[in-house]
RNA sequence: GGAGAGGUGGCCGAGUGGUUUAAGGCGUACGCUUGGAAAGCGUAUUUAUGAGAAAUUGUAACAAGGGUUCGAAUCCCUUUCUCUCCGCCA
């Protein structure tokens, strides 16, 4: 969520990356939030002025007790009776107007970076780097559902009458192919300086509005109603949250994390070719990698995590795509997003599989994750999150690309991690 | 899940209705002292937000939320977390 008194102070700024976002009535909504902004002061100014009026009678009125001017109190009881229902009037004003405030500001995206390109939709995602040749399979290629099938490494009837569609059980190779990925990501970004951490699974509401999952995308995330509880749509939830209503000190900066955790996703709505086989799961894993920095290093911060996703790639020998999200299509909360996508040849298409994003101090603000500056303010550190990698549409990749008549070969720098160097 | 006891500042710990943002201690910072260090002495040491050029000052915060009262860390209610005992359990 932005500060009100970055909107107050940087207007055109804001409007002019809200419009890069097509958002609609963006000039209407900043004068509807710097107005009620204004009146939430106001009030707020004459309650305070009320309260220390009375405060200060109460005062007095103690000591005339203490001194036994009985009469003498009794009488400015009488005004702080009056001053007392002007002041709950003026609460309740207040929390009304600090209520519409908020809603406001929920509505409000993160004003998106220069670099991010104007668009109108996916198709103006400007495509920054690519590499790794697609390879020419043979006549009889399939794609990675039936490939699956054919080796029998992982199982979708299965999943459907256990749980329901978009849960997979992997089996055998598949599941320890996955099993070596998840170590080997988990190891590369250990040894780049991103401390491992395990973390729980589902999340409280107060995490899920840190990271701004809540109070809007509710929809996108399993609630356990029992317990008011949501199961984590991705590790950047309970991780970042690890932060919240924390004063960093400059030293403390910055902050690695890498997390492995299943993801949980409603995905409700989609439908058809695209969440075939592996495309779109609504329980799949994933290894995260989290940073907090300050906010002169975020955007070095984010072009390292870029490269460090790069380097995997290229270790993993697939083809793959850079894309700076344009503004129709970054998320929400973020000021700069990298989406990878690798090359699904059987299926030929892209699949994206990681999301580099900066989201400078959009949830740092929802968080009050700050820390304390040179000269000994509390400022607001940057929050940057991505994703190293999602495991479902990485196998996907791989098991299309690396497809041979007479089997599925196992990238190099995984066999030591897998045992195998076949699937067949 | 049942019964009981608790939650106070960076930490320990006092405080059961009235100049209490909160004694005392520890820690930390600065100064004095010292050849240097320790000890000692002195001073400082929460956050958010409003006003002010600044010194300063208003308001709020003693787990969270609500209530009683002229006045709440202190009394009442709800929620939450921790500890002890019992139950269940990988």
């Amino acid at each position: 969520m932005l500060q009100v008194a970055f909107i107050r102070e940087n207007k055109d700024h804001v409007l002019k990356g809200l419009a890069k976002r097509n958002f609609t009535d963006a000039s209407k909504k900043i004068e509807e939030v710097l107005t009620t902004d204004e009146n939430r002061k106001t009030i707020q100014t004459e309650l305070e002025n009320i309260l220390a009026e009375s405060n200060k009678l109460s005062k007095e009125i103690g000591l005339l007790f203490k001194s036994g001017e009985q009469q003498k109190a009794t009488l400015l009881k009488e005004k702080t009776g009056q001053l007392k229902e002007s002041s709950k009037q003026l609460n309740e004003q207040l929390a009304t107007a600090q209520n519409d405030l908020d809603n406001l500001l929920y509505q409000i995206p993160n004003i998106p970076n220069t670099l991010v390109p104007e668009g109108k939709g996916e198709e103006d995602n400007e495509e920054i780097f690519s590499e790794g040749d697609i390879p020419e399979l043979h006549d009889k290629a399939l794609p990675h559902w039936e490939l699956a099938k054919k080796y029998d490494i992982i199982d979708f009837e299965l999943g459907n009458k256990i749980t329901g569609a978009g849960f997979p059980v992997y089996k055998g190779k598949g599941a320890k192919l996955q099993r070596a990925l998840i170590n080997y990501f988990l190891d590369k970004n250990t040894d780049a300086g991103y401390q491992e951490v395990q973390v729980p699974l589902m999340v409280n509401e107060a995490s899920g509005f840190g990271t701004g999952q809540l109070p809007d995308k509710e929809g996108q995330m399993y609630h356990v109603t029992g317990d008011n509880l949501y199961l984590i749509p991705t590790a950047e939830v309970p991780v970042t949250n690890m932060y919240r209503d924390v004063l960093l000190k400059e030293s403390d900066f910055p902050i690695l994390h890498t997390g492995y955790t299943p993801c949980f996703r409603r995905e409700a709505g989609s439908y058809g070719a695209h969440v075939r086989g592996l495309n779109r799961l609504h329980q799949f894993d994933k290894v995260e990698i989290v940073r907090i920095e300050h906010p002169n290093k975020s955007y070095d911060a984010l072009d390292g995590m870029v490269n460090h996703v790069k380097e995997i790639l290229q270790e993993l020998k697939l083809p793959y795509r850079i894309l700076r999200l344009c503004g129709a299509d970054i998320g929400f909360t973020s000021a700069l997003t990298y989406d990878f996508e690798v090359f699904s040849t059987a299926q030929d298409r892209w699949l994206e599989i990681s999301s580099v994003s900066n989201f400078e101090t959009f949830q740092a603000n929802r968080l009050k994750l700050r820390f304390k500056n040179e000269d000994g303010k509390s400022e607001l550190a940057h929050t940057l999150n991505g994703s190293s990698l999602a495991l479902p549409r990485v196998l996907a990749g791989i098991l299309e690309n690396y497809q041979t008549e007479n089997g599925i070969e196992i990238p190099e720098v995984l066999q030591k991690y897998t045992g195998f160097n076949t699937i067949d």
